[in-house]
DNA sequence: GGGCTGTACTG
DNA sequence: CAGTAC
DNA sequence: GCCC
């Protein structure tokens, strides 16, 4: 039916030709493509009656934009379904039936591990030898044999075959108004298998969009869309300071798609506001599915150490976690300042999936070589080069490789880091941090008994945003006179340490700004309270922490000699091993001067802090940081912005508000 | 096309 | 100086 | 990857 339309161009037949309706469903792999282009084919297929699906389980063609084989299986492997290549001149029926016996058999095993393997290779982008199979004859021009759809386009739709497709293919099709044989086009013949380790959530095979369907959706979104752009210019405008709806071409929406009313953009949103640290992020936002989904794809760039990527994506995902409505279209995601196509496109991705989860960031829990980076910068002291190092330098896969090949290199803390590094990942319950932070201000006072007035302790860090379970604890100590902070970490580390708490000192920092006050002319400062004192000494101490004091009853132990036996009692009790759990504590010391910075800088989140940091740059041309705020001119003049506040919470208040960034809870910074 | 937080310790 | 950490 |  497609050739005799083809003489008059300008009809409406021509558009619809020709009829995908014979072949089997069609799935359009993300990958490379813009959302609008991803869009514009699917539309075009829908079109023309292909069967389009956006589950890619029951997908048997695959259309992308990919040319190589091994990309493609790796593009089905990250969405759930597992494969292994067959010959294209194999007869695909014929295994089909051993296969759906046999459950997972012996020489199919090989070929999965084969195909495990195989991310690590694609990962480094290093060695890439081997492929899945062999390549075959390479395709032939599409003038060839074209004029009859391959048999096993239309047939193939029932059998586990499936066939990864260059996109041209549906480009040549449109252009010479006829199904093209997919041959010369196909990057990857595979056939379905098992997936081997994981239990593959299968799928309730609800999503088979048919096309009417998704064309009731395009008209049903156009009208309530604000209208559309022309399609002749395709670059999205956008017009932050009159916030124009997005003019996102927008084809579907979510699953149950009622009339729904587009969500009025919250303040920040209509007023583009691009820093974390002027918005509220609660610490479970409406999207938190989706941001889990982006925070492994940061953690994927982190550990392959794209660090403009992870700028990226902690900019994107600050903005989503910001944003106080469950998003339902790609459009939204446009809106947002710090998120543009590349992110939209990830949640129409995300949206559509069968399993609500990204490709991309699948690749952390199924690549090898992912996981063994991962595990390796969870080593406190081995950072993202070290954890490469060690991996494709020394190809030490495990703990246990770099403690029998490499424990003498270790850097001490990389030592103990190692030793505990268990412990270290379990998160701190909210309670033990209080009784942590508790004891810590005891010893502090104990080490200043002529103080006056207490010396008072700030939880800070994610104890502070609210978390449940912190990953370490976070400690400012303070006194408002400085000859009393003057030195105090030293000293409490040490009664903390005399007394068992602390075993291990990671690093101690004693930050003298003395050159700093040195250089810099005095400013005719109204409250400088002690004018002798020329340092501030932000000083802090990263340490490991265990409680001392564990059960050590061992009941059929019966002392004969009384007098002897609380001797005896401590040397056993030093024998016997202390099972209490180690844990990482910063202890830090502010000087009653700058301690709203400190708590400022300290409570945090690190979007948050960069933000912060950015935001006060631009905005005033000064320079924050945890021990005070600066001119970036003139040798760094100070800036007091706390001065009169009477409580650490008021001084950060006040610093807060010196900045121009109005109040913000420390459970509304939570930025991710 | 340039910029992306700012700082100190360790080895 | 590179690497790490906060 | 996104903003200015």
């Amino acid at each position: 039916m497609s050739e005799h339309t083809a003489s008059s161009p300008t009809n409406d037949e021509v558009d619809s030709s020709p009829d995908f309706l014979s072949c089997p469903p069609i799935f359009v792999l993300p990958t490379h493509l813009s959302l609008e282009s991803l869009h514009e084919i699917e539309e075009d297929l829908v079109k023309r009656n292909a069967r389009l699906t956006y589950d890619i389980s029951e997908a048997r063609l695959i259309l992308g934009k990919i040319g190589q084989e091994k990309r493609a299986a790796l593009e089905l492997r990250s969405r759930g379904v597992w494969t292994e290549p067959i010959s294209k001149y194999e007869p695909p029926t014929k295994r089909r039936r051993v296969e759906a016996q046999e459950p997972v058999k012996s020489a199919r095993q090989d070929d999965i591990i084969d195909l495990s393997t195989e991310t690590e290779d694609e990962e480094d982008g290093m060695r890439s030898r081997h492929g899945p199979s062999r390549h075959l004859n390479r395709p032939k021009p599409p003038s060839a044999s074209a004029s009859t759809p391959h048999p096993s386009i239309a047939s193939s739709d029932q059998s586990d075959v499936i066939s990864v497709v260059k996109l041209d293919w549906l480009n040549q099709c449109l252009q010479a108004q006829e199904l093209l044989s997919i041959e010369p086009y196909l990057v990857y013949l595979a056939r379905q298998i098992p997936s081997p380790a994981k239990p593959q959530p299968n799928q309730p095979t609800k999503t088979t969009t048919k096309s009417a369907d998704i064309l009731q959706r395009a008209k049903q979104d156009a009208v309530l869309q604000p209208p559309p752009p022309p399609p002749t210019h395709n670059h999205h405008s956008r017009t932050h300071t009159t916030h124009q709806p997005p003019p996102l071409p927008q084809t579907t929406t979510s699953e149950h798609d009622e009339v729904v009313s587009p969500h009025s953009p919250p303040p920040w949103v209509k007023n583009n506001i691009i820093y974390a640290c002027l918005r509220s992020t609660p610490l479970h936002p409406p999207n938190e599915d989706f941001i889990n989904q982006l925070l492994k794809i940061r953690h994927i760039r982190e550990l392959t150490l794209d660090e403009i990527g992870v700028r990226a994506y902690s900019t994107s995902i600050a903005a989503i976690a910001a944003y106080p409505h469950e998003i339902r279209r790609s459009s939204e995601i446009l809106s947002l300042p710090g998120c543009d196509t590349k992110i939209a496109n990830l949640f129409h991705e995300y949206q559509h999936s069968a399993n609500h989860t990204l490709a991309t960031a699948n690749e952390l829990d199924i690549s090898p070589s992912l996981q063994t980076l991962h595990t390796f910068t969870n080593i406190w002291g081995v950072g993202t080069k070290t954890a490469r190092d060690f991996h494709y330098n020394h190809n030490w896969t495990t703990l246990d490789d770099i403690i029998e090949h490499g424990w003498p290199t270790l850097s001490r803390v990389q030592q103990i880091g190692l030793k505990y590094y268990d412990e270290f990942l379990q998160g701190i319950p909210r309670p033990e941090t209080s009784h942590i932070a508790a004891i810590v201000t005891k010893h502090a006072n104990r080490v200043r008994p002529d103080a006056g007035t207490p010396i008072q302790c700030a939880i800070v860090g994610g104890y502070r945003r609210g978390k449940p379970l912190c990953g370490d604890v976070d400690l400012i100590l303070t006194h408002r006179d400085e000859h009393i902070t003057k030195n105090l970490v030293v000293d409490v580390v040490a009664s903390l340490e005399s007394e068992g708490w602390i075993t291990h000192t990671l690093v101690l920092h004693l930050m003298h700004s003395q050159r700093d006050q040195q250089t810099l002319p005095y400013r005719a400062s109204d409250d400088s309270t002690a004018p002798g004192k020329n340092f501030d000494t932000l000083d802090k101490a990263l340490v490991v922490w265990q409680d001392p004091h564990f059960d050590d009853s061992d009941h059929h132990h019966h002392h004969s000699h009384a007098d002897t036996d609380s001797e005896e009692e401590k040397t056993r009790q030093k024998r016997k091993r202390n099972p209490n759990i180690h844990h990482r504590v910063d202890i830090i010391v502010s000087p009653w001067r700058t301690v709203g910075c400190a708590v400022l800088g300290w409570t945090g989140d690190k979007t948050f802090e960069r933000d912060l940091r950015r935001y006060v740059k631009k905005t005033h041309g000064w320079k924050f940081d945890s021990s005070g705020v600066r001119e970036r001119t003139t040798g760094g003049q100070v800036v007091d912005l706390e001065a009169g506040g009477e409580t650490w919470e008021e001084r950060e208040r006040l610093v807060m508000q010196g900045l121009g960034l109005g109040w913000r809870d420390p459970e509304e910074r939570c930025t991710r």
